[in-house]
RNA sequence: GGCCCCAUCGUCUAGCCGGUCCAGGACGUAGCCCUCUCAAGGCUAAAACACGGGUUCGAGUCCCGUUGGGGCUACCA
């Protein structure tokens, strides 16, 4: 794993363009890209697109975004360029063809032209036996000219792989050595009648010219790599070392999908997490940061911490719940939270009504009252928004709490002595509030439970929400900067006597 | 069917070469504290080595098997 070189090792995260990002792939791209930074390497980004009716440049495009907000950089691929491209499967055709026929020159791969119904036939006459299906080898052998002859012929042909017996062994950073015997590896198919290449072949062909390194991915893939090991060997090319990544679960311990709630990169932005939160997460699914302590660990600590030969083989489960944790821890301290909550405020129309350029100023002031009553309580951006409505409305008129409350000795002469502090004086600040308090503790005996309730049903119709000597201060001020909707606290408490008090 | 991978609290995990692990942390849950209430925060608690055989003085830790998950077995990626 030592080298002089400059750009090793060179890692590359390899999606594709046929949907929305995934969290599963993100994962591995995470793991990918921080395996690259932490050892000061190159980070590659190819885009595998060969499957052309699914993929779209729209979702190419999406790729890039979602990994720019996410939070990772790459040093070479398709829209940056590089020593080694082009980086997009799609354009790559002449090396795959040019590998295909050199291997054919040098009789390590032939063409084959059984067709698909006869092979389907063998494989299912090898199921009924018990045998493991593999290609029988009925064309390993043809003469040149007869190969010649066919192909003038018009007969549509396959190239493949002439596998040989043994052992075929690679090393996995997360699985240590594996070993698989080619026993059970059929002459594999490297271009398609078509003259396309398949997978496994498109891969080996690009990870080799593009000298990667270090191959981090999905653990589906690690049935292929004995295949694509033997490629390598063909090719004459040093095998790449590998690590496969266990799969992202579900709830449900199925492999995690739209069932399950939010999956893709877009979605969870657009629900508000952070993005380093995300990265945070993602990277717990399957590494830890050690024995002890908080799992908080911020991207750069990732990027010291992060040890790929530590991560567990086993699938993970994705939790929201724990998601959400961390995202509250972030939300808290990031400095682009008043900047994300302004914007959904302002989406959902609970933004102060103030003209021209004083509104940004009133703007801010809002939010920062809004942030500083709220954030205990939310976890996801959005969250602002219905909790703010809840603590802002005054449903007075059918409201059990006002009645209840209403009933009780004393709370309503309380009440009204309260109004009468607030009719002195126009709006209400947190010192005011505590002034009054200490006057009506003195006036009525009253304390604690028995003093703040009647108060904050008064002023809130609830019997609870957020501390008074905070509330207070927001609804003066929402009614100050005409938030719609937010009456004054002398108005809240007027209408409650109006109702409550006969 | 064949081949391969995986298996510690509900979930994510710590557990480097077997002994001080009557299994540690985090999320969640419960209780307590703080407090005008609800959250947040602080503290505490309940909660796991899939099963069965070995090896060993001693196994979560090594070996084998069973069970359960997952993957590959394509001219899909």
């Amino acid at each position: 794993m030592r080298s002089d070189r400059e750009d090793f090792p060179r890692v590359r995260y390899a999606p594709s363009p046929t949907g929305q990002l995934h969290v599963g792939n993100l994962r591995t791209g995470l793991f990918a890209w921080l395996f690259a930074r932490q050892h000061g390497g190159k980070f590659i980004l190819r885009i595998e697109d060969t499957d052309r009716a699914r993929s779209e440049k729209r979702f190419e495009e999406q790729i890039y975004e979602d990994l720019q907000w996410f939070g990772m950089d790459w040093d070479e691929g398709p829209d940056k360029g590089g020593p080694h491209g082009p980086y997009r499967q799609s354009e790559r055709g002449s090396f795959y063809l040019d590998r295909a026929a050199r291997l054919m020159g040098a009789n390590k791969a032939y063409r084959c032209f059984c067709s698909q119904d006869e092979l389907k036939l063998q494989g299912n006459a090898a199921r009924e036996k018990g045998i493991s299906l593999k290609y029988s080898g009925t064309c390993r052998n043809l003469t040149g000219a007869e190969v010649q002859s066919r192909l003038r012929a018009g007969e549509p042909s396959v190239v493949r792989l002439r596998v040989r017996d043994g052992i075929v062994e690679f090393a996995d950073l997360v699985h240590g050595r594996t070993r698989f015997s080619t026993d059970v590896i059929g002459d594999l198919i490297l271009l398609r009648s078509d003259s396309t290449p398949t997978y496994n072949y498109a891969v080996v062909v690009d990870d080799a010219l593009m000298r990667i390194s270090h191959v981090i991915r999905g653990d589906d893939h690690l049935s292929n790599t004995p295949k694509q090991v033997l490629i390598y060997e063909a090719l004459e090319s040093v095998t790449p070392r590998f690590a496969h990544l266990s799969t992202v679960l579900g709830p449900d311990h199925t492999r995690l999908s739209k069932r399950h709630g939010a999956t893709s990169v877009g979605e969870f932005r657009d629900t508000g997490y952070l993005p380093e939160s995300l990265m945070n997460y993602i990277a717990l699914l399957g590494w830890s940061p050690g024995a002890e302590g908080s799992e908080i660990v911020p991207p750069e600590r990732l990027v010291r911490e992060f040890q790929l030969e530590r991560v567990n083989k086993n699938p993970a489960v994705f939790d929201f719940g724990k998601l959400r944790f961390i995202n509250r821890h972030y939300l808290r301290e990031s400095p682009k939270t008043p900047v994300m909550m302004t914007a959904a405020l302002r989406s959902s129309g609970c933004l102060p009504n103030v003209e021209g350029g004083e509104g940004d100023s009133a703007n801010a002031e809002w939010v920062r009252m809004v942030i500083d009553v709220l954030i205990g309580g939310i976890d996801v951006v959005p969250d602002v928004v219905p909790a703010l409505q809840d603590v802002l409305s005054f449903p007075v008129e059918d409201s059990g709490d006002c009645a209840e409350t209403a009933s009780e000795d004393g709370a309503l002469d309380l009440i009204r002595a309260f109004k009468q502090e607030l009719d002195t004086r126009k709006f209400l600040t947190h010192e005011d509030f505590k002034q009054i308090v200490g006057v009506l503790k003195t006036s009525t005996g009253m304390k604690g439970r028995g003093l703040f309730h009647p108060l904050r049903v008064a002023l809130t119709a609830r019997g609870s929400g957020p501390e008074l000597v905070k509330l207070i201060p927001l609804v003066e001020a929402g009614a100050r900067l005409g938030v719609d909707g937010v009456d004054c606290c002398r108005d809240r408490v007027a209408a409650f006597l109006d109702r409550y008090a006969r």
